[in-house]
DNA sequence: ACGTATTTTGACCAATCATTCAAGAACATT
DNA sequence: AATGTTCTTGAATGATTGGTCAAAATACGT
């Protein structure tokens, strides 16, 4: 009864999200969206609405797949403090490891579009404390293993740890040298402490 | 032998501070900012030289005037580390007061135009060492008081409080909430035990 | 007061922006 | 295979982009 898509949704939100990730919102262009694409301006209008619809569409998809790759290792029931720190390091790294410069597209959207784009913020906000619940979580049993001191607040430990992870994303920016970067995640974990 | 401008340069740049403060750099458009400095193009054009130029004036200022601000209480030769720790708290209460959601323009031009302009990244970082450097000066004095560890890597220490503060401006850009802000520099600060 | 160098002004420009739309192409159903 | 619906294509749109330029205005040095 009706024609079908020719092209793969996620296929070309992926493509879409390399542009969108190291020009941002403002800085791309429909044109060159297009392009990486490899779609027609109408294929995308229709599936996506307007440029601001795709861009959401990408970061949903990156939010996804970020958090669930990042707390994977702290969902697991048995971890406790060394997979706090060893995921924490492993975030870090992504960082350190940032060789072209794209950062993350969630700080990056953040920063750049989260006061102007009320849902995004929230999808955002959404993604980031998802990450922060399987941190605390994995402080939780931490404490419970004796691992951790039973009078520190946890929540705001993990919530510390997020926000270090994203001002590591700030300082890479300006200073992508992968052993300061090391050092200072090092440095912080003492919050653990 | 020659007329003179008739606008006061630091002042134009504050209000194109202001625009490109919570628009960006590609969110700004040159009529707006025209219309906000009060300008006519030319006169713009001929003291900046184009958009970028204009920009880079604008950051350049805020840098020299935040970064002054933010490490004055350092400065002081009997600073030590009450003051680290107060001065901190007080910077991290911008990030809890920011009402109208602006955030840091060093910050913002850091993620959105850092990896675009060589120049501006290496002001920027400039800008963050001098608040670092304070930051270590002023621990150094505390560790020579007693007042830390003298094992302890002052420089990271220094480093990993500036980090937490740009991360407090990427959390503040999706959670305003002042508590929670508060909450997590607060924590964060066991970074000096 | 005059002459001149510089600033201001605002009209103008080509390029690019995001978006629309109509017509042609292709698939799924019958 | 015919039909009907949807998808694709790409030309066209008007608005806006950053930037130029020449003429008019003006303040300074003499």
């Amino acid at each position: 009864m009706a024609r079908s898509k020719t092209f793969d949704r996620n296929d070309v939100l992926d493509r879409a999200m390399e542009v969108f990730w190291h020009k941002g919102f403002e800085g791309a262009s429909m044109a060159e969206l297009l392009t990486a694409m490899g779609l027609g301006r109408g294929s995308v209008y229709d599936t996506f609405g307007d440029k601001r619809g795709l861009f959401t569409a990408v970061v949903e998809r990156y939010i996804d797949q970020r958090t669930t790759e990042t707390i994977a290792p702290l969902i697991n029931p048995e971890a406790a403090r060394d997979v706090v720190v060893s995921c924490f390091l492993k975030a870090a790294e992504q960082s350190a490891q940032d060789c072209n410069r794209k950062g993350c597209l969630m700080v990056n959207a953040a920063i750049e579009q989260a006061p102007h784009d009320r849902e995004l913020a929230s999808r955002l906000q959404a993604g980031f404390r998802r990450v922060e619940d399987a941190y605390y979580q994995a402080l939780v049993r931490a404490r419970d293993c004796g691992e951790i001191n039973p009078h520190r607040d946890l929540r705001a430990i993990a919530q510390s740890l997020v926000c270090v992870l994203q001002g590591l994303r700030v300082t890479a920016r300006l200073n992508p040298d992968p052993l300061t970067l090391r050092h200072i995640a090092q440095t912080t974990l003492t919050i653990l402490d």
